[in-house]
DNA sequence: ATACATACTGTAAAAATATACATCATTGAT
DNA sequence: ATCAATGATGTATATTTTTACAGTATGTAT
């Protein structure tokens, strides 16, 4: 993350903070800063009042440690409900909430992303490139999808328990369901997919329109 | 967020310190915390090495401010990627990238979010209660989806720019083009759809795959 | 040639912070 | 009934951290 306005110095300076406080858990005093270059603390001083006119850090006298990053607090995106009319549309006021996948999806903390790859989904709306958020801790349900590991390879399907086994159905009538018998080796359910998200370009766009279409037609043969 | 094994006076100090360092960017004082809840410095001292054994914080004696919060580390979602026969998949080394949708969407940074509602993109796989985010600083090419307010009202569509007017196209044959003469007033793109996002339950896969399939047998009509 | 901003050194002093005791009250567990 | 853990007070002291000066040097735009 190169600030292009900061001399090279400066940005070392940055570099160094940015790192610290990912190590620590906090900023660094004058100091530290200053040992790490090989300066004084009064030359660390300088940079950061410099730094502070030029609104990338917030420096604060007489406050130990009193550094603050600014710039790369984009977390979240702004969430608009749906407006009033009249109103002007995009406004602060209309900012429902702020985006955080994890409370979007609310899952257990050690929810994961895989990306879709191949058509076998295709009916259920998931395709290649998609990325699909798994929940490792949540049992599947009769005709959730699921990602599961079926020798060794990672699959996703929906998942459905019969009485002496469990069966994998793709969604597109190309591909077979998977069976597995319950001494199976090598099966294991790696998690319940509770969401997807997929990046639009006109590209995709088109393929998808493409694709949902052809279903139509190929379901009357 | 409440930690179950902290007391309760714990739990105000941890607190207090998470929404110091959300305001100020750096941990607070131990006098800082002690003014806070009315007591002495030392007893937030005290406190915080209570805290540092129940591993909800690190406390670095003889470091001012030395505090950091741990847990709520909890920034991104691994993304594993598929990982080749053999090697346990949920490993550490399989985690191609740590997820965060401004990285994943790669869009200006100032994306916004919009919820979905209405079925008149269904077609182009948007359904209601998705989330689609939306790029404002994007121009819309022609065919690409796009957020526009209407006469006040926002509205997701396809775009197509013709020779005197603008087209906004549903992706449902239930609904007509709507089409802008350049004159018209109350009329602006907000921003080009760039990403969606949405979450599942069975209950939505299920709807989902419904409409779906019922797409090609209305096709065929 | 002459400002001006950057990039430093070095030292002493001031201010901000943390810590060591000593002490006490309350509560839940053995 | 007593121990251990929590939640405190209060004060002096030690340590960490910042700051105020007083200088020096270098490159660059005017």
């Amino acid at each position: 993350m190169m600030n292009k306005n900061l001399t090279q110095r400066q940005q070392e300076v940055f570099d160094f903070i940015q790192q610290y406080i990912e190590v620590n858990g906090y900023p660094p005093t004058l100091a530290e800063i200053s040992e790490k270059l090989s300066i004084q603390p009064n030359a660390a001083r300088t940079h950061l009042l410099l730094m502070q006119r030029k609104n990338v850090l917030r420096y604060v006298p007489n406050i130990s440690r009193g550094i603050e990053l600014l710039k790369q607090k984009r977390h979240g995106i702004p969430i608009y409900g749906t407006a009033p009319a009249g109103h002007p549309f995009l406004s602060q006021e209309n900012v429902v909430e702020n985006f955080e996948v994890r409370n979007y999806i609310s899952a257990s903390t050690d929810v994961f992303g895989v990306y879709v790859r191949g058509d076998s989904m295709k009916d259920a709306m998931l395709v290649s490139e998609d990325l699909v958020f798994v929940d490792p801790k949540k049992t599947p349900r009769n005709g959730e999808i699921v990602v599961a590991l079926v020798e060794g390879e990672p699959t996703i399907k929906r998942y459905y328990k019969e009485a002496n086994a469990i069966v994998l159905k793709p969604e597109n009538k190309k591909y077979q369901p998977i069976i597995i018998q319950k001494s199976d080796d090598g099966f294991r359910i790696l998690g319940v997919v509770i969401g997807v998200i997929r990046s639009l370009d006109k590209k995709k766009i088109d393929t998808l329109v493409e694709e949902h279409k052809a279903y139509g037609k190929a379901s009357v043969n």
